[in-house]
RNA sequence: GGCGCAGUAGUUCAGCCGGUUAGAAUGCCAGCCUGUCACGCUGGAGGUCGAGGGUUCGAGUCCCUUCUGCGUCGCCA
């Protein structure tokens, strides 16, 4: 007979009871018992139990017999009651009296069991990343990922925003991370790169009058990977013209808000408008343009303390600050600096604890830790040279009670100093389970600094992109204190990871070439990388700004998920390979000559060296 | 490029101070089994101890090199 799929597994219940359904999927479970078999079926939706009794024809007894795991299967049969419920499955009341039944594919047995939370290696995994993905926490989580983007679909199309393609074949420009280049057959020796992000189309379209721009936009950077980094990523990217950050803002916020109604319910819905903190305040107070407010233990500035003190580790430092030149000045400026955290009942913290804190400062070159125990009588690794007056101001200063660890770090440059602080911080929240895991901290930062100083280039280099508009009040420092001018920059942080950020962009030509020059480019330089965009804007040029989102880290932060990788169909690992395709992999020499490109060496890597264990 | 962790059966792991034929669970295969759902019972197959080199009478175990994966710093406007 001819099967025709009417049913998904997981959707049967009591009440279906009577309804002759045909049902097709994966076998999940197979058990045997002599005279009669029950076999799970799966598809996604769930599983479902088939029961062949004594009643059905010896084929279709034969057929049961050889099914196996993840064979593909196709059964017709009535909707009945089981005699005794499965309370683990929601389909464990039901199960369906198999009258028909089909083999659709056989399957060898897969190299890892198909099911939730299964503990494997997760190379093995990546490998089969198509029998991975048969998982059920899997499923869920690619689901998720399509009601999220849905929900941005649908909230930005209310807005007014329209949905525009940009090309992956572009021009690569100066500043910012390394680009994927792709060959030009046409213009042998001249290369496209593919799009770190959609900016200066999305600037264009702008100029275009387009007015509001939206893109689900797939980014390629080739920079080495971590748990939150993917070589090619997608942002929701938007762009808005005639606006200001407060409107950016406002949309960014009513998003988010959807997306965690939709995903979460209404009661997780974050209260808006989202806080504000400055980038100084955050570096200040949390060493990080990205804090986790979830938790408190903020960083308190002892400088002028340490100061008075006569403990040589802190003197040490000042006197060498005071023979080395000025520092450039800036929103902080790299001065010899004392910071504080304190760790409540830290007092009972080992030294293997402590010694593993302070490597952390060491090998990162920031400073010197050094730390105090609140308790009689005084311990800690300068108790010697602080008396017990200049104790009792430490503690009033930090406000540590008893059994509390006093941890301090001393360095020459106040900048390292919050930033390995703010490391500290983190790493002893999460060591020390102060971080609540159900809440959803969402925070804007803004005034970013502009420009940053580049030590290996010599030059000034954009903190955040060279279209980045600088607040006006600071203007008339872009020359004479560039680490002063404060950028018209935002970010938008979920729980300490940096969800997306963007900015007003200059739109005045005057004020881009401004900046351009402040970057240390002629204006032949400027013209040959970004001419087009100097061109559209001899011809009339709205205000505009926008912002992008990270989508992965995004459905990471709602699932839960420790990595990327867990919610990309088909992730690259650490080295930016894909395991289950062996890529990237040598080509065809004439494809190359096609391509007027020879390779330096004829000994080629690439990952496939080694047996895949799966070849066809 | 630096630092750290891991690699033993299809899978998840154990393997002591270097010493007999490298084990367990699960999966797989075969037989039996009429209400299972982690089915049960009996039996069986299954190993380049990631790779290469070294030390040793003897190496899964110690040393060196290397490969792979993960985390992290640099890097990521």
């Amino acid at each position: 007979m001819e099967f025709k799929r009417d049913t998904y597994c997981g959707e049967l219940r009591a009440e279906d009871c009577g309804r002759t359904v045909t049902v097709m999927g994966w076998c999940h479970h197979a058990r045997d018992l002599g005279g009669m078999l029950f076999i799970t079926v799966r598809d996604r939706s769930g599983e479902v139990q088939l029961f062949v009794s004594d009643q059905c024809t010896p084929e279709t007894r034969a057929t049961a017999a050889k099914i196996r795991g993840e064979f593909v299967l196709a059964a017709t049969g009535e909707v009945v009651m089981r005699q005794a419920a499965n309370p683990d499955m929601p389909t464990g009341e039901v199960e369906i009296a198999v009258r028909e039944l089909k083999i659709i594919s056989e399957a060898q047995t897969p190299p890892f069991y198909i099911e939730a939370d299964s503990a494997v290696n997760e190379e093995l995994r990546l490998r089969y990343r198509y029998l991975d993905l048969r998982r059920p926490d899997m499923q869920q989580r690619l689901r998720l990922r399509h009601r999220i983007t849905q929900a941005v679909n649908s909230y930005l199309d209310e807005q007014g925003f329209w949905n525009i393609e940009t090309p992956m074949l572009g021009k690569s420009t100066p500043e910012g991370a390394r680009d994927y280049l792709v060959p030009s057959r046409v213009f042998p020796g001249s290369w496209f790169a593919l799009p770190q992000s959609p900016q200066l189309y999305k600037q264009l379209l702008m100029v275009s009058g387009v007015d509001r721009y939206y893109q689900i936009a797939r980014c390629f950077r080739d920079e080495d990977l971590r748990a939150d980094r993917q070589p090619e990523f997608t942002q929701i990217d938007l762009e808005m013209s005639f606006i200001d950050e407060a409107d950016v803002r406002k949309i960014t916020e009513g998003m988010l808000a959807r997306v965690v109604r939709e995903v979460k319910g209404e009661a997780a819905v974050p209260a808006l408008p989202f806080p504000r903190m400055s980038w100084l305040e955050a570096m200040n107070r949390f060493g990080s343009d990205k804090p986790d407010l979830r938790f408190g233990m903020e960083i308190i500035d002892v400088t002028d303390w340490a100061r008075a003190t006569e403990c040589p580790l802190f003197q040490h430092i000042f006197a060498a600050a005071a023979e080395a030149p000025q520092p450039r000045p800036a929103l902080i400026p790299e001065t010899a600096a004392v910071k504080a955290l304190v760790v409540a009942g830290g007092a009972n913290m080992s030294r293997r604890e402590l010694d593993a804190l302070a490597n952390v400062a060491r090998t990162a070159q920031a400073g010197t830790l050094a730390w105090l125990m609140v308790e009689e009588p005084l311990r800690g690794s300068i108790h010697k040279h602080i008396t017990a007056e200049e104790f009792a101001e430490l503690r009033t200063l930090t406000g540590a009670a008893d059994g509390d660890l006093i941890l301090m770090l001393v360095g020459a440059k106040a900048p390292d100093v919050l930033t390995i602080l703010g490391r500290l911080r983190n790493q002893l929240a999460a060591d020390r389970g102060l971080i609540d895991e159900d809440k959803l901290n969402f925070l804007w930062i803004t005034d970013f600094p502009l420009l940053e100083y580049d030590e290996d280039e010599g030059r000034w280099s954009a903190a955040h992109h060279p279209f980045t508009s600088p607040q006006s009040a600071d203007l008339d420092r872009m020359e004479t204190e560039p680490g002063l001018v404060r950028a018209r920059a935002y970010d938008v942080v979920l729980n300490g990871v940096e969800l997306g950020g963007g900015s007003i962009r200059i739109h005045d030509p005057q004020l881009q070439m401004r900046m351009f020059k402040r970057l240390g480019f002629t204006e032949e330089q400027a013209k040959k990388n970004f001419g087009f965009l100097m061109g559209a804007f001899r011809y009339g040029v709205p205000p505009h700004g926008g912002i992008a989102l990270g989508l992965d880290r995004l459905v990471m932060l709602m699932t839960g998920s420790s990595s990327l990788r867990e919610v990309i169909a088909f992730p690259k690992v650490q080295t930016s390979a894909d395991l289950m395709q062996s890529a990237p992999a040598p080509v065809q020499p004439k494809q190359l000559a096609e391509l007027g490109i020879t390779t330096q060496s004829p000994e080629m890597k690439n990952p496939d060296r080694k047996e895949s264990g799966h070849g066809e």
